[in-house]
DNA sequence: AGATGTGAATGGGTTCACAGCA
DNA sequence: TGCTGTGAACCCATTCACATCT
């Protein structure tokens, strides 16, 4: 089966919450329950968990661990994906404090800036290393997405080396829109730009 | 004329790039040429741009500076709006750092933390108070918007302050879904659900 | 000639409504 | 009874196609 984006971002979205909800020991749920969490309505949750294949039961909706784990074989990767991210500064390090892998098969593994001030450090499991190593980190380490936090003036051109380096996708934090192949997955994340979207429709 | 979500992401992303073009000295531009910039379609470009009424000419397609400034009335609040941050950990300062605003409308005056140490200093223009002055603040600085960078043990509670307060519009970092009043306007930005959505789409 | 503006057609995502089930 | 699973209906977003303009 095969699903859009909009799906696919439910699905996580799904799972996070279920996870949530299965260590406060909770192991059944409905489709309007879960519909609640995400202002969502109960057809379409049930539409989306269709699209995967899991069945719940009339009585009881579905069961949250099982109902995990088909979200996970659906959306994981088959084998674990290798990060990096490249910029330590605030935004870097705050991405670094989000992530304790809710998901295992997604690993950030590297992270790279241009002070040296910032290298050869550890956050989170994720050791850091000057830029000038990113082409054959990236390489040794089997790195295959990259996440960008650094300044405007930098992306493109790291971008574009990331890409050389083998890279498939970038979640990308700096503020500008990428030139780049479009085989290349890119999901650009302006802060700014989701202010303003909340400034307009906030009352 | 009312537009959806998806429009005004895309009026607001068209004016970031707009805006960088004209700094860089372009005047004029296609509707092609800026469909390219977002991977978009000449026709959605046109379409978007119907919707807020602007009119370019087929010879020279759009004048940047004009709809910049169509795009901005459409958009933008008619009076200024108050933003405030809670939270500045790496993630809440790395926010203020991207917030050379390009809105001139949207304007980040007050930020809080719970550390006292992180009060009392001043970032780009915003200056940061503890906590407890949350409610005094927001109602003298006629604050409307919150961005929420705290962690997930505090999100919840620091939400239903801020309703209480009087926000009417939430931009949340924290990983959590928050419950809240369905006429409070929420954009959630969990990190990790982004890096899971490319890693499900880069190749 | 080559662009825009837009009604009409298309396509995809969401919701409805109901059969089936425990 | 009150849920799920799902074909069908609906609705909104996108794209087409062409008249129009300079």
């Amino acid at each position: 089966m095969i699903v859009s984006e909009r799906v696919i971002q439910r699905l996580v979205l799904y799972r996070k919450i279920l996870q949530n909800l299965l260590t406060d020991g909770v192991t059944k749920i409905y489709s309007h329950a879960l519909g609640d969490f995400v202002d969502s309505t109960p057809a379409q949750v049930r539409r989306d968990i269709m699209n995967i294949g899991y069945k719940g039961t009339p009585v009881h909706g579905y069961d949250i661990s099982l109902l995990i784990s088909s979200i996970s074989d659906f959306v994981d990767p088959t084998q674990t994906r290798n990060v990096c991210i490249i910029g330590l500064g605030n935004l870097g390090k705050a991405i670094l404090d989000y992530c304790h892998a809710r998901n295992s098969k997604i690993n950030i593994i590297d992270a790279f800036d241009k002070d040296p001030s910032k290298t050869n450090i550890e956050i989170n499991g994720c050791k850091s290393y000057h830029i000038n190593e990113l082409e054959t980190k990236i390489e040794d380490d089997r790195i295959e997405l990259a996440i960008l936090s650094v300044p405007i003036s930098e992306a493109q051109a790291i971008a574009e080396r990331l890409i050389r380096a083998g890279i498939k996708g970038i979640l990308n934090y700096s503020p500008i829109e990428l030139r780049l192949p479009e085989y290349i997955y890119v999901e650009n994340r302006d802060m700014m730009l989701a202010l303003e979207k909340v400034a307009y429709f906030a009352k």
